[in-house]
DNA sequence: AGCTTGACCGACC
DNA sequence: TGGTCGGCCAAGC
């Protein structure tokens, strides 16, 4: 069985990550900078790495920028889920919110990790 | 070995 | 409220 060479598997560090990730519960969400902190490895580059390269299978829209602001390219995306698990949001009130993606409302978003 | 590039962050203005 | 700047750290070239 040496042939198996390939990567099947992913590594250490990726893992865990993408442990974090899916106990983030719904409605709930974590900045790269705080899943860092979480490990105690790593810095928030290195969970967006992470998150870029093999975050499809778990809920990715979870894992946030610390400012509040939507992953760029999948805004539509990740606010489909915010409106439909309830994750507070900071919608623009006035005439302006015209063509405006809302952002992440963080001081209540924002989940420690239990 | 040196330089650029990211799903980043906090401080400052 | 929004923009810049420096620091960050691993990966790629």
């Amino acid at each position: 069985m040496r042939e198996g060479v390939v990567v099947d598997e992913l590594p250490d560090y990726v893992e865990r990550v993408l442990e974090v990730a899916e106990r983030i519960p719904a409605g709930r969400v974590m900045s790269y900078g705080d899943v860092a902190e979480y490990l105690g490895e790593g810095g928030p580059r290195q969970v967006g790495r992470a998150m870029a390269l093999y975050g499809g299978g778990v809920p990715w829209w979870r894992v946030v920028r610390a400012d509040g602001v939507l992953l760029a390219g999948s805004e539509l995306r990740a606010l489909e889920h915010y409106r439909e698990e309830g994750t507070p949001l900071r919608e623009r009130g006035g005439p302006a919110a015209r063509d405006h993606v809302p952002r992440l409302d963080m001081r209540r978003a924002r989940w420690d990790g239990g």
